[in-house]
DNA sequence: TTGAAAGCGATACCAA
DNA sequence: TTGGTATCGCTTTCAA
């Protein structure tokens, strides 16, 4: 089970013919008679003979192979992206390689190093929130591969870019919640260094300075996962609070759960809406009420984007900008 | 930003001096002086050299890659074995490579061949639902390179195998809500085709038959997520049910949601438990008893055991077996 | 129609 | 201490 596969150089010395024969043969080539063609194929597959891709690769310079950096796998947002980048891989003569960058710079300059010396062709990934903090890309530049950045990009730098309207989708879901007389409205994240967290919330103040003519804001509730719901009960003791969105998954579980051990009554008395995966909203009670990234379209949009680079160099730097769907269910009106 | 590495040779050139002492220079050779090594290294940095991992691939016939095959990434599960995987891989020399089966066995089989050809040194993998319905192996012999299967995995196969287990954790949640005085106890599926789940319910029906004499089970469904919650709430209405057991991440949203639309009290009337993610069961109302399959821990071990295979091939098999915990929160007691 | 040989980028043995 | 050369497995050009 563990001896290595059968070469072209094994092949040729069965059948006393060249090297290069085989190679032609196994490749249709139309400089090697139909005969020994057969001949050859045959042979090859009685030893299921499978050409050694790495040596393929270090001939032609190309790897056929892309790389996925994610920022976090216990995400269903990252997920799904995955999923959408592999439906478009998987048709296509590319391999994935993934690499976890757990939020740390340090990992994803190790990873952006290890894998372009010659393994992969080019990068699709998302900033991590570390080198977000940090502003330091240099590793991204000092990469001599193609980038494709989705969801978190880095505004300065001149590669392919899926990025998705996180202020125009914040700013519509409050604008909708005032629609329906909501005045007071709050916000809760578990994440605060994001630029699309950033992004996010620039759309809520936009819509209630637009709409309500507030400008100050005082409902923006940002803590980490431990400590939101205490924060936010405590807010909801002190403050006259009639809607709540929240923009990362677990943030909307903590809401969720917060407003409904302090018996609230949803959403007559406090509306919510929130970013979520939309298979676990239809599982909750009530309903929730999701702003959906598309996340498999990103992941699909940002595969084709790197492959029409890879074979064709000529093109421009795109910015692609996916629009998020907000679906309203049981937790607004 | 496109163009390629600089290479030995090139380096060569520029210093006028051969191959040969360049690579001997920058892997700190004692054959090199101490002089010639300085200068090679610093121009080797200063033009940023990186060695070109594919033709030292290709020379040593390793390519420190192990390929992870997963049946899906919409899962939690999943999703956190990758995490345990990442997390020692990131310690090792080694590089992952992920492939995404989607339960098919036309895509599992592919990337097993795809893979198989030079480009990584082994498998990490889940057999793929279709798989197990087909009983179809043979791709799983037929390529050369070590295999650790986890969770999923072919019993009459030798290679290694990370397996949960699964028997005597459903035997003992069954115990335990009998234990509580409750004699209907029901099991929830969107799964049946998986020999995981098969376990699982084996060890229900031993737990009922040797604590409860009860020897037949007409509380079990096995249905699709969007058809379960209908199946389920006409047999909360026809029979009398106090316990819930359900098998799997969405069977267990989807049975807490349906459970509370019918009106019943948790876990007065009905105690439910089940297989979901630790942190998304903490932010359920009421907090959700689960059964944790500790995948991280799984991917963990799965990535050690490839690695020590693939460093030292001599080892024996290993039929490693991961103990699910029982985490009791507010819908049992 | 077939074969010889160079080359992809590195390592390592053997000479010098 | 340094250099020449074979080699990993394959493709491709040029000769035969």
């Amino acid at each position: 089970m563990s001896q290595n596969n059968i070469t072209l150089k094994e092949l040729a010395k069965i059948l006393d013919v060249s090297i290069s024969t085989i190679s032609k043969a196994l490749n249709d080539s139309h400089e090697i008679s139909e005969a020994t063609k057969t001949k050859i194929k045959e042979l090859a597959k009685l030893h299921n003979y499978q050409p050694n891709k790495l040596a393929i690769n270090l001939k032609s310079g190309k790897t056929k192979t892309i790389a996925v950096l994610i920022p976090s796998i216990q995400n269903y947002f990252f997920a799904k992206v995955l999923l959408g980048i592999e439906s478009v891989v998987a048709k296509s003569p590319y391999n994935i390689i993934i690499g976890i960058t757990n939020e740390s710079y340090e990992d994803e300059k190790e990873n952006l190093q290890k894998l372009s010396n010659g393994i992969v062709d080019g990068f699709i990934l998302s900033v991590a929130e570390e080198t977000q903090i940090k502003q330091e890309f240099n590793h991204f530049k000092n990469t001599n591969k193609p980038i494709v950045m989705f969801d978190r990009v880095v505004k300065n730098m001149t590669c392919d870019k899926v990025m998705v309207n996180d202020f125009d989708s914040v700013y519509e879901a409050t604008v909708d919640l005032i629609k329906n007389n909501r005045k007071n409205i709050a916000i809760a994240t578990t994440i605060n260094n994001l630029s699309v967290i950033k992004h996010r919330i620039e759309g809520y103040k936009k819509a209630l300075s637009a709409h309500l003519n507030q400008v100050e804001f005082d409902l923006i509730v940002e803590e980490p996962l431990h400590l939101i719901s205490d924060k936010l009960t405590n807010i909801l003791k002190a403050k006259k609070i009639d809607a709540i969105i929240s923009l990362d998954e677990f943030a909307s579980l903590a809401v969720l759960k917060t407003v409904k051990q302090n018996n609230f009554s949803i959403p007559s008395e406090i509306a919510l809406i929130g970013y979520m995966d939309e298979k676990v909203a239809t599982y909750l009670t009530p309903e929730f009420s999701t702003i959906d990234q598309n996340g498999v379209q990103i992941g699909e949009i940002a595969a084709k984007t790197l492959i029409d680079r890879l074979e064709n160099k000529a093109l421009e730097p795109q910015e692609i900008i996916i629009k998020s769907t907000i679906n309203k269910k049981a937790t607004t009106n």
